[in-house]
DNA sequence: GCAAGAAATTTCAGGCTCTGCAATCTTTTA
DNA sequence: TAAAAGATTGCAGAGCCTGAAATTTCTTGC
């Protein structure tokens, strides 16, 4: 059976055979990457994809339960994400606890550059897959808000869902106009300043003075 | 060929064909809601579907573009929350315009109440489709943000797209506690309590005095 | 009322996604 | 090195979705 590789402790090296596994998952994930970016999501089948990888298609789907998954990768989990705002110190709030813990997914991917720029560059012509972008879609977006619940202390009429889903919302605005700011900017700089705006209450911005 | 209906301006009465095509499309509606509530998405086919309103299933794909979308219906486009963006009053904020446009689609769900907690239900048990609540997708998104930037008078740093994307998401919350509450409180009012939030930055909430 | 003409539905063929199952090949471990 | 565990593969099949051509149904002008 195939079963996802747990990275374990970091310790304990993982031997040749889950070695070769991350190489093959990374190998599908690089080449859908690569291939949608230069067909288009319709231009590629997951054939395609796996004969990129010399592998049968049905291998394809030992990885990855989607095409669109191969894409999307393998995102920061929400456990993940739940570990970091649980670790974020007791005094801050929970928007400002999310807007840590996202700040350092920003620093993360700002690590990876290339790769994120071209995976946004497919989102952008395929906003379908947007809605995925970190700790992707809603039942992640559930995961995380418990934490937020749970590190608040219980008693929850919305508030942690509320500021969960805006703070995602806004993380994903903030990736966007860094892509398309052709990775140029700070993520983490723009991620605080999106996050700065939130907890000022949206104000409009000042028009320049003339 | 098969055209959308457009409404067209409220006066001309459509005539028996456009009628019947309204029919149809609301029975296919009907009929995928219906039935994917009881069997589950995965327990339903677009043939299934078609059956039940005795159609073929090629002529369900004349309507829907996939069997999602017809679960999904016909929501209110982001032209029309557009326009409602630019018929609000001058005065007020970004957000504050948002909130209102929002409010008016929170009371037009009210008024169709039953069939969007049963749209609820069946999100709630296949979240990807909640991505597409409201203005459904990035693509909408987009545009609804153009319309803001446009109202605020053009020069845009990515405000006018972080208040869009965060204030829909904060309706899908509104929209998901309204359903968890089983559509007891006021749609609308959830809205607005939700906007406060918004606008006063997501301050934790303070604990109930004891 | 009736004959075009327009429009919607249907049938058909076909490609692609994804799954379960059984066979095969490879790695690990005893 | 043999047995066990695990990964890959081929195969069959259900289901989604699309284009094109044929058919049926509605509309319109006479």
């Amino acid at each position: 059976m195939l079963v996802v590789v747990t990275p374990v402790e970091s310790s304990e090296k993982p031997g040749r055979r889950d070695r070769k596994k991350l190489e093959t998952r990374a190998a599908l994930e690089h080449a859908a990457l690569r291939l949608v970016a230069e067909r288009g999501l319709a231009g590629v089948t997951v054939e395609d994809i796996a004969e990129a990888v010399d592998v049968s298609s049905r291998t394809f789907f030992n990885y990855f339960p989607s095409k669109e998954d191969a894409i999307i990768g393998t995102p920061t989990s929400e456990v993940e994400l739940s570990k970091r705002l649980t670790a974020a110190p007791a005094g801050l709030s929970a928007l400002q606890a999310l807007g840590l813990a996202l700040r350092e997914e920003a620093e993360l991917i700002q690590t990876q550059r290339d790769k994120w720029l071209l995976r946004l560059k497919v989102f952008e012509s395929n906003p379908s897959l947007l809605s995925r972008l970190v700790a992707g879609g809603a039942e992640a977006e559930r995961g995380l808000a418990a934490a937020v619940a749970e590190r608040a202390g219980g008693a929850d009429d919305g508030f942690a869902h509320l500021v969960t889903a805006v703070s995602l919302a806004a993380f994903r605005v903030a990736m966007v106009r860094w892509y398309a700011a052709d990775g140029g900017p700070s993520l983490a700089g723009l991620v605080d300043q999106t996050f700065s705006r939130l907890a000022a209450g949206l104000p409009d911005p000042a028009p320049l003075p003339s």
